[in-house]
RNA sequence: GCGCCCGUAGCUCAGCAGGAUAGAGCAGCGGUUUCCUAAACCGCAGGUCGCAGGUUCGAAUCCUGCCGGGCGCGCCA
């Protein structure tokens, strides 16, 4: 099933072309919805703007283009669709459906497959509501870089918008019948990581000496109690730790008893983060002052303020000699993906751990990165360093060193600089540090090369061995995911370094790579605003720490859980129906807070920043979470309290309340394009919230169970089917349960 | 200093590949329940779309300048 809004421009295509010819080819016929209902349901705005290249009255476009259309005729397929057009102002095109194409379009949805009640929101949902998936031509293997949260933290409010959107836009492109690859690129291969592994070693020695178990916790206010009262007390706290510190590795300088630990060690991010905050705090209170302790292997002297830095350089520098620092890594992973992945249940967004794929799976490429950079950017440009970006715009790159570090320099053709620092001077982009480090910039680039490199379809020519052979390795049999479209759903903040790496991928020919057939490559930044408090200011616990993403649902569905009470409790027998048990109380509260927390960050234009309000979202008026679902459950209640069915009975439109609820039931189809092109889910938000607004003003004036008689009663039963699966199947793309009752 | 984003009703926000009389929700005022969930519905009131120019048959939407706010700007991610 095709939407009106696309029937209506194929045919308006065809007749631009039978009308004028060359010049109506490839013209947009600017079908949208009518902007008042007196002139109709849709209209086309082509005629105006088609008067200046035709030399011809816009009016009388409008006639030509109708007269070809042939509405009225009994051989043109358009006079099934809609009344015949009228023209009004300066050129525009009214059109109204016909009831009898509404009518069939809406009796032709087939029925929902049976076993119907689906727990889980599987990536694709069992009922379509007949909406195929696009074209063969026209689908594309996109990849979503999305969530993306750091081993060393807990998640917190602000993985919440990449980790909500990036979900809702993947479920809105699989079902769309593109080939959807998530990619959770975990932070886990950073400078903070030294500090869990830090952190895992004085547990194990807390433990050793059978200190408590919240030894990092005590540790932490001793140490804040210190830094208050000032310098010499704070010298002389941080003395006593490095000197514990000192004596521990002296007592035991193999490295036996952390091995054991190790080996026994349960992970849990509980114990994990108390203990990183520790490290973290001693060493930021420790720059200041001249201490140091020996390194593990007893051969230098390592800054006290930098031990965790010396840590992340032996799990870096790989060998058998850091296999302890390795492991432990890996315990901490482990422990934050069960971590996160209950978060990731619990707000039903799709990925899982095979999704990962984290910033230390690239981390041997990154050798090969720069070598490629140097071989393909000279500092002479080569044409291929130069080429129109995605933008259109041309961009050259050239790579050379600059005060140690390895930089890519992005220029316009003419050698002027794309981008400046603070003190007018060509701002790179920096691929190695002067240390020889690795930044975000070179695993972005391993990453983006992985995920567009396909050995069949698109093989991305690379000079640099080293790092064809470090791809190949990733992936042997694909030689990389293969994506015509990836996409990267990280916050606003970080503009700059994406378009700055995006120019450098454009001049690097990556995107252009493969057969002539292969899409060319489109990158896209899928930029979110920030989440503000009432201050205006980035939303925060009252302690000015950000919230945990686990504190936040928790109290989501607490607050969730009173409404659902005192409603309950409100309602009483009115309604004739049994009260709810406290199972289905709870899990009532879970769906409605869990959904209100998510759709309220959907429903904001995702470029603008949102002030994050509790009593906003838990809202039953508005554009809300709650009062979709409840739309649904009145619905469902219909059914329930009717023991009804309506099977295949004909839709009737007969009643205005009834046609404007089935238009908006037909319009599902050509919003998700909508979504899908723009990536903006408050556009499934407000179709949703137009749809319920439609069904309240059906259910207020056209009765179901009690309609005037049998024919009625069930196409209006049918129109009720239709309009819940409806919102089902919107709010289940956006990752929220809809409810039978509420 | 440079770059990006934003400024729409008292408040929070939609609308911005130009289209007819700029929309919601909240707050304010007034209605609706022997009737399928009133966690609802309906009505009224509320706007020089920051300001000034420009392009256009037509501008909240595109361009330029200014004012006000936010964010970003080489070896963090």
């Amino acid at each position: 099933m095709k939407s009106p809004a696309e029937l209506l421009n194929n045919l308006f295509a065809e007749a631009l072309r039978a009308a004028f010819g060359e010049a109506g080819r490839d013209v947009d016929p600017l079908i949208r919805p009518a902007t008042d209902p007196r002139f109709g349901d849709y209209q086309s705005n082509v005629a105006m703007g088609l008067a200046r290249t035709l030399g011809r009255r816009p009016r009388d476009i409008a006639q030509a283009l109708i007269d070809a259309l042939g509405v009225g005729r009994a051989d043109a397929r358009v006079s099934y669709l809609i009344e015949p057009p009228e023209i009004a102002g300066p050129g525009f095109i009214n059109l109204r459906l016909r009831r009898e194409f509404l009518e069939a379009a809406l009796s032709s949805v087939p029925p929902a497959p049976g076993g119907a009640e689906d727990v889980d929101l599987a990536e694709l949902p069992a009922d379509r509501l007949g909406i195929e998936p696009v074209d063969e031509s026209l689908r594309r293997t996109v990849v979503i870089d999305y969530s993306s949260p750091n081993v060393a933290k807990e998640m917190h409010v602000g993985h919440l918008r990449s980790t909500i959107i990036g979900d809702t836009i993947a479920r809105v492109l699989a079902f769309e019948g593109h080939r959807v690859v998530r990619q959770n690129h975990l932070g886990d291969w950073g400078t903070q990581f030294g500090m869990v592994i830090l952190g895992m070693w004085h547990l194990c020695k807390a433990e050793r000496r059978g200190e408590p178990e919240d030894w990092s916790e005590r540790r932490l206010s001793e140490l804040a109690a210190a830094r208050s009262a000032g310098g010499d007390a704070l010298r002389a706290y941080l003395t006593r730790l490095r000197d514990e510190h000192q004596a521990e590795l002296d007592r035991d300088p193999a490295g036996v008893e952390f091995a054991a630990f190790l080996r026994s060690f349960a992970p849990r991010l509980v114990r994990l983060l108390p203990a990183y905050q520790f490290v973290n705090a001693v060493e930021s209170a420790a720059e200041d002052f001249d201490l140091t302790v020996v390194d593990r292997q007893n051969n230098k002297q390592v800054k006290f303020s930098a031990v965790s830095n010396h840590v992340v350089a032996m799990l870096q520098r790989g060998g058998s000699a850091d296999d302890q620092e390795r492991q432990a890594w890996q315990l901490a992973i482990r422990a934050s993906l069960e971590a996160c992945g209950a978060i990731y249940r619990r707000l039903c967004v799709l990925l899982t751990e095979g999704d990962v794929r984290g910033e230390s799976f690239f981390h041997d490429m990154l050798p090969g990165i720069v070598e490629e950079l140097r071989l393909s950017l000279p500092a002479r440009g080569a044409d291929e360093a130069a080429a129109t970006g995605s933008t259109g715009e041309w961009v050259r790159a050239v790579c050379r060193d600059d005060g140690g570090a390895v930089c890519v320099f992005l220029e316009t053709p003419d050698g002027t600089p794309r981008f400046k620092g603070p003190d007018g001077e060509p701002l790179p982009l920096i691929v190695r540090k002067s240390d020889g480090a690795y930044l975000y910039a070179t695993t972005d680039l391993a990453a983006a090369l992985y995920r567009m490199s396909d050995n069949r379809r698109r093989p991305i020519p690379l000079r640099s061995a080293s790092l064809r052979a470090a791809l190949a390795a990733r992936d042997p049999h694909h030689g990389g995911l293969g994506g015509d479209r990836v996409l990267y759903v990280v916050g606003m903040p970080q503009k700059l370094h994406f378009e700055m790496l995006f120019a450098t991928i454009e001049a690097l020919g990556w995107t252009r790579a493969g057969e002539p057939a292969a899409p060319r490559v489109r990158l896209e930044h899928v930029a979110f605003g920030s989440v503000l408090g009432e201050d205006r200011k980035p939303y925060r616990a009252r302690s000015g720490e950000s919230v945990r993403l686990k504190d936040l649902l928790d109290e989501a569905v607490a607050r969730a859980r009173r409404l659902v009470e005192e409603n309950d409790a409100r309602r009483g027998d009115d309604a004739g129906q049994a009260p709810l048990s406290d199972a289905e109380k709870d899990a009532i509260a879970e769906a409605v807070g869990i959904g209100s927390v998510k759709y309220a960050d959907l429903c904001q234009n995702r470029g603008s920043d949102y002030v994050f309000s509790w009593d906003k979202m838990l809202a039953m008026q508005g554009n809300t979470a709650p009062y979709l679902m409840y739309a649904h459950a009145r619905i469902r209640s219909i059914f329930r309290k009717g023991a009804a069915t309506c099977d295949d009975a004909p839709i009737v439109l007969e009643h205005a309340a009834e046609r404007a609820l089935g238009m908006r039931i037909l319009q599902f189809g050509e919003t998700l394009s909508a979504v899908s092109t723009t990536l903006l889910p408050n556009l499934l938000c407000d179709y949703l919230y137009e749809l319920a607004g439609a069904f309240m003003a059906f259910y207020e004036n056209c009765p179901v169970l009690r309609a005037p008689d049998e024919e009625t009663r069930v196409a209006r039963l049918r129109l009720c089917d239709l309009a819940a699966r409806t919102l089902k199947l919107g709010l289940g793309l956006l990752g929220i349960r809809a409810l039978q009752r509420m």
